[in-house]
DNA sequence: TTAAAAAAATACCAAGTGGTATGTTTTTAA
DNA sequence: TTAAAAACATACCACTTGGTATTTTTTTAA
């Protein structure tokens, strides 16, 4: 295998065992020996690739957390379509699709955030990002659906965001302390009750 | 001292520094030797007074955790008056009363959730005697709000409650990513609407 | 083929972890 | 006053932590 290719297939085996495990275990309980004993190599290899555990910490939250983020709730709300038609369907869709170990798990940025977002200043930058990025995706997609009239003008754009991304990652680590989806399937009504009363 | 007193109050100390150290620095991350230090006792006081660091984890949640939002949340919503008055005072009040260390810090009930509800089953349910006790409170008074005329009939009790619950809850982890208000502020016009609109 | 550079393995370290065993001091009840 | 029990202190343990120094293996370019 080329050099460089192997380099960077190894980088990405170590991150995604990172993501995965941080996501299950925590970030501050997963150490870099269970990390490299699940990626079958060794501590060598991880400090030949990332200076420290914070670099790698780092590199998690804006290489798969946001992405993650990114793909299921911000991408979607750029499509073309009726806004409050994809409003509906990204938050509602994604809710009900989840499986079993992300519910049990939460919301993999959220855990970062209630972790170590007070922790140290650049992982609270690295999540604000993400939080930055899908307020304004959100703010977009309801003035479009001022403007094709859809949603009530009388709204706040950022209000309505902030309250829709809060009471989203609010759900997901509420959801961890519960067996099944009674609470998940209250939240999914309080939430289309919230999309419907921003409707024209 | 008399002795029972003596030992009560170890313990309650024990529980105050922990009760700190753990919403500053989460409690994973937090040592039973940090924790004595801070209380300027020894290892051997608190493994008399407690078995274990699950057992002091557990005692922290149901004594600290529990009483605060007890006391900041759910009492003010068994109190006399307009029910709709009430939600308002209750939830406004309380958020834009925070000090910038309750900002910084997030949620403790919160905090505990995010970092070890997928972790121990006693954790999970020590939290989510809370959050059922919290809920129990709202649609009690969105009950009564709507019995006395001035909540909508048409409206989900539990839907509501548990959409409150939730974004108050998100918001607390998501102004951690960031240095000023703004965010907390919109999010306060957020809920205003959202009960405004659930107002007959 | 070969020397250098890249990639990974091995061995180690000081500091910190939850917990225990045992000792010392303080309080209690007689 | 005294012996026992309660409260706390001291010293230790095996294990884990993030990180480093050094060696071995693999790949590269000449």
């Amino acid at each position: 295998m080329h050099q460089g290719q192997k380099s960077e297939l190894t980088k990405e085996i170590i991150l995604n065992k990172s993501f995965k495990l941080f996501y299950e275990n925590g970030f501050k309980t997963t150490s870099v020996d269970k990390i490299m004993e699940a990626t079958k190599l060794t501590k060598g290899a991880f400090y030949y690739h990332y200076k420290s555990k914070k670099e790698l910490g780092l590199a998690v939250i804006s290489l798969k957390v946001q992405r993650r983020v990114h793909e299921g709730m911000i991408a979607p709300l750029y499509k073309s379509g009726n806004a409050v038609e994809i409003l509906e369907s990204t938050f509602l869709d994604r809710i009900k699709s989840f499986p079993l170990y992300d519910k049990k798990h939460g919301c993999p940025m959220n855990n970062f955030i209630n972790e170590i977002a007070d922790y140290e200043a650049a992982y609270q930058l690295a999540l604000r990002k993400i939080i930055d990025e899908w307020r304004a995706g959100l703010i977009a997609l309801i003035e479009r659906g001022k403007a094709e009239n859809s949603i009530k003008e009388s709204v706040s754009s950022k209000a309505v965001a902030i309250y829709l991304i809060s009471a989203f990652e609010g759900i997901r680590g509420i959801r961890k302390l519960y067996d099944d989806d009674i609470i998940l399937e209250e939240y999914i009504a309080g939430l289309s009750n919230y999309i419907e009363q921003i409707k024209k």
